[in-house]
DNA sequence: AAAGTCGTCAACCGCCGTGGA
DNA sequence: TTCCACGGCGGTTGACGACTT
């Protein structure tokens, strides 16, 4: 393991202290519960491990479609994916993502990637829902995420696009004027946009209107 | 049976964003 | 405005068990 094992007695300390005092003040939770561990350590042992209602043992088929369609919009981000799979902590999903998926899925890019036409790097796979981020008109809170599909050159499908109005897309904007550069950039570079200093609740704002597109997408 | 290799996953590390002083 | 403490997160590490040679 990648540091000292934690003992019962360990277990038990942090589990009757969150009990007496509660979640959070984790700094202060090390001297309380009579623990040589840093908070940190605390915080982590309890949300992965101790906590209730944890899920343990392998993942069903469904936990790992939804992990993958997940991660494929949301990024690595764990703690999201994780936040959408009851009982799963973002370091199990971590871990299983890194020992499983991942190769699962280089292995499957590297046969399409052989066997289709040219594609940019961050370009969708035909008929994969992907994140763009659209300026609707007369609204003032900037360019929002929105889901959109691809067909198999690489450039929107339009056709699914404007059929998509009830996600609340403009159809008179041209998919084609939107930023399709990866993911990530885009994220960083919208939260660092955003001038309203509420950064955690726009981000929970959008995460929820992304899953909101995809219940569409999916149904 | 022994040695080497690989896969898993709990734990740690370092960074970032937030809020209060 | 700056500094600091804290919470939270993703990336990485490394011990250990399983598997292979």
């Amino acid at each position: 393991m990648g540091g000292i094992p934690w003992t019962k007695e360990e277990d038990q300390l942090l589990r009757k202290c969150i009990e007496q005092h509660g979640e959070g003040k984790w700094h202060r939770l090390p001297l309380l519960a009579g623990l040589n561990r840093c908070r940190k350590s605390c915080r982590l042992r309890w949300l992965n491990y101790l906590r209730p209602n944890i899920k343990r043992g392998n993942f069903e088929e469904e936990e790992v479609d939804l992990i993958i369609k997940l991660h494929r919009l949301l990024g690595n981000r764990w703690s999201s994916v994780a936040a959408r799979l009851p009982g799963r902590t973002g370091n199990d999903v971590k871990n299983y993502w890194n020992c499983h998926l991942s190769k699962r899925l280089n292995a499957q890019q590297d046969h399409q990637s052989t066997s289709s036409s040219k594609r940019p790097s961050y370009a969708p796979t035909p008929h994969q829902p992907v994140i763009v981020f659209v300026q609707d008109e007369g609204s003032s809170t900037g360019p929002m995420p929105k889901l959109c599909n691809f067909n198999g050159n690489g450039q929107n499908n339009n056709q699914i696009f404007e059929n998509n109005n009830s996600t609340g897309i403009n159809a008179s904007h041209h998919p084609m004027d939107d930023d399709l550069r990866p993911f990530d950039q885009q994220v960083k570079e919208y939260h660092q946009g955003s001038d309203d200093g509420d950064q955690v609740n726009r981000k929970w704002e959008w995460d929820d209107s992304i899953f909101a597109d995809m219940d569409l997408w999916t149904d």
